[in-house]
DNA sequence: CCGTATCCTGATAGATACTG
DNA sequence: CAGTATCTATCAGGATACGG
């Protein structure tokens, strides 16, 4: 990638700064790739995750007020109200960054060896991430560059 | 999504487990970001990231050893060798990833005001993260479902 | 079932000083 | 310039117990 100009780029007011002050723990990522799997209850969090529970609470917690997740209150016969946790339209934009980072890790750490895949639902064909400028045509990594404001 | 069976996915099986483990701290994305915008010597990444030397001594080490990073030995005139630090191939497809949590913050914790344009070099065009299938043609996330293996 | 409160411990951030 | 060494304080992870 090329530079063209360098100016510095303060840590808060770039998009992934402030974005990995969220998502960079150990649990944070993996808990919004269940909730993308459908997982909305704190249990089965649990039980996918091997989380302990004070982990997910708080982290749950982070994860509504930066409102990524909603609480959802939901009912079964004969038991009180619980809350169920679903993604906002924020959250559920995080999808193709997890993607990305999915196929960079099943690429390089898992030999190509993905444990699920993700397809298009309509057909159940394979789909993957990709760079694309605004007519829709795929661009290479390699033909990349930065311009600063 | 949609989901159509459910078994527990381990930790080590996942490629965005496998990933975060390696880039989830308050750092190491943040100097990735720093090599794609072509910062190479240990200084420079002090002074674009206001990170104690100490921390940044362990991050790069850490990614030369997950093979993100390679060293590589540049000389100036009278000055004996140093190192400087490049992006590996593997450091480099880590960009789609990049791109796609700039986009996201960008979008939702700067108001749409992102630091930097990342365009097509070849044109200047602006371009952006997308899902594709292998015929190229873009998918909404709403239409995104998960097969287990 | 869905959490919260408490406590312990290890890891890490960050500051600072030192070295070739 | 490019690191290493050392130290301390803080914080997050994890275990456990408890409550609605």
């Amino acid at each position: 990638m090329l530079i063209k100009s360098r100016t510095r780029v303060p840590i808060d007011k770039c998009g992934a700064g402030l974005a990995a002050e969220i998502i960079s723990d150990r649990w944070t990522l993996l808990i919004i790739r269940e909730a993308f799997y459908g997982v909305k209850r704190f249990n089965d969090f649990l039980d996918c995750l091997d989380i302990p529970r004070s982990v997910l609470t708080s982290r749950l917690k982070s994860l509504v007020e930066h409102s990524i997740l909603d609480r959802e209150p939901y009912q079964e016969a004969g038991a009180r109200t619980r809350n169920g946790y679903k993604l906002t339209k924020k959250g559920a934009d995080l999808g193709i960054m997890l993607l990305a980072i999915m196929e960079w890790g099943d690429t390089y750490m898992q030999n190509g060896q993905p444990a699920v895949d993700v397809v298009d639902m309509r057909n159940g064909k394979h789909v993957k991430v990709g760079i694309v400028d605004e007519a829709q045509e795929t661009i290479k990594l390699s033909d990349l560059g930065v311009k600063w404001r």
